[in-house]
DNA sequence: TAGTGGTCTAGACCACCAT
DNA sequence: TGGTGGTCTAGACCACTAT
């Protein structure tokens, strides 16, 4: 437990996510919750207010918190996962093929995509997952070795932000993501099982290390028929 | 303004837009903010994360709020917008047209989506979305008759939360999408301008108002070289 | 050590829903 | 009317960063 509210929080999302509290019925009162939880109301409400954030109950004034039919709310775009947390969470059989792994002289777009000095040395790594047996994505990442001074086929193959994180320490905090349809290259018809496709899925994604420090640009192509994502949207209030 | 913590959110939000607080500087520290607004902290507290949620900075403890480089958080794929409003905060060009507007008896898999018994009448609207003068999406909305029971061709023009919002006071809440590629169909090949294009970027979408009843069920048909969307994911805490 | 953000509390008052 | 959630406060204590 890090502190009270994740704690809770984690607690009446592990319940919703088994089951044991249906989606239509209600949660008990923030006051019940108080008792229940003993502590007090503001921090029963930041463990709700995050529930709601993330499509697990409706709070509605009044009434009191509905359970929402999740959306799996696990398999979020707007969550920041590597690949290997998102194969787990999906019950996916997934392999990695580490097919590139060099320290080397970037290309500019590379250099300027990472906002370092046209010229440096980054980490280039491609990797091609198999799924259910296909190889229907190219991962095509770029580190800055500056911050990331080591890498190892073995950490490839397993997940590089599990390294970063549990090994080096660092805290990665916020990614932005972009999705566009693209023709395929040579590349992806050589490495993926392209099946007649002549388009890919990329996902261009720069990740921060928590100081806002960007350590990482990566492209993901993904065979199309094979591309998913699902999404939890909030209306904004206002106006 | 509805209450202090929105404000002071969109105060400092629109500062950011603006350019007034340039990415990599710090905001006033939140005990100089509770001056400046007149305010207690967790007030402030719950505008700061709220920003720090939607990408605009990133708090460190011990230091400060940091401006980031945004991500033009306001076309964000998690926030749930109309077109209308979309290609406001664009500032695209757009037009609509309505190709269909019908209160019909539905389709078993349209009663199946909306969660109502097969043979139900619900409104059926079929959009073509032009930008830039090129006719670039095809918007399929079907509508649950009990809740609105009146559209116009001048509405589905204009916009139908809008109406929804505004005239019918209702409150929308959520909603849950999907993103997929498909196979054009003979319906996107006629409506749309699909330049040779032989699939689409369907994005599915189900819509609830804020008492988690479900009245829309939406799917929006995109040329898959004029799709893009992007987003910001902050990584999940904990674990 | 001083300043920053992170957590938590106990209580007030308000708005909305049921009865 | 009593119960629910929504907002806001003033203050305590802790953890981290600077110096």
């Amino acid at each position: 437990m890090q502190n009270k509210y994740t704690d809770i929080y984690n607690k009446i999302a592990d319940k919703i996510r088994k089951g044991q509290f249906a989606p239509g019925t209600k949660l008990a009162s923030e006051h019940e919750l108080m008792k229940q939880f003993d502590t007090s109301r503001e921090t029963i409400r930041k463990a709700l207010n995050h529930l709601a954030q993330n499509g697990f109950i409706q709070k509605i004034q009044g009434k009191g918190s509905i359970v929402l039919d999740a959306v799996k709310p696990d398999l979020r775009f707007s969550e920041l996962l590597s690949f290997k947390e998102s194969a787990e969470k999906m019950n996916k059989h997934a392999r990695t093929h580490v097919e590139e792994l060099n320290l080397e002289v970037a290309e500019d777009e590379i250099c300027n995509h990472l906002q370092i000095p046209a010229g440096s040395v980054v980490w280039k790594v491609h990797r091609v997952r198999e799924i259910d047996g296909e190889r229907i994505i190219l991962d095509k990442d770029y580190l800055n070795s500056s911050y990331v001074k080591h890498l190892s086929k073995a950490i490839c193959e397993k997940s590089i932000y599990q390294y970063i994180e549990q090994e080096l320490d660092m805290v990665i905090g916020f990614a932005k993501k972009e999705i566009v349809i693209e023709d395929s290259q040579e590349e992806d018809d050589r490495l993926l099982e392209m099946n007649g496709h002549t388009n890919v899925v990329v996902v261009r994604k720069f990740v921060y290390f928590d100081d806002t420090t960007l350590f990482q640009y990566t492209e993901s192509r993904h065979r199309p028929d094979k591309f998913n994502y699902v999404d939890f949207a909030r209306r904004a209030p206002g106006k």
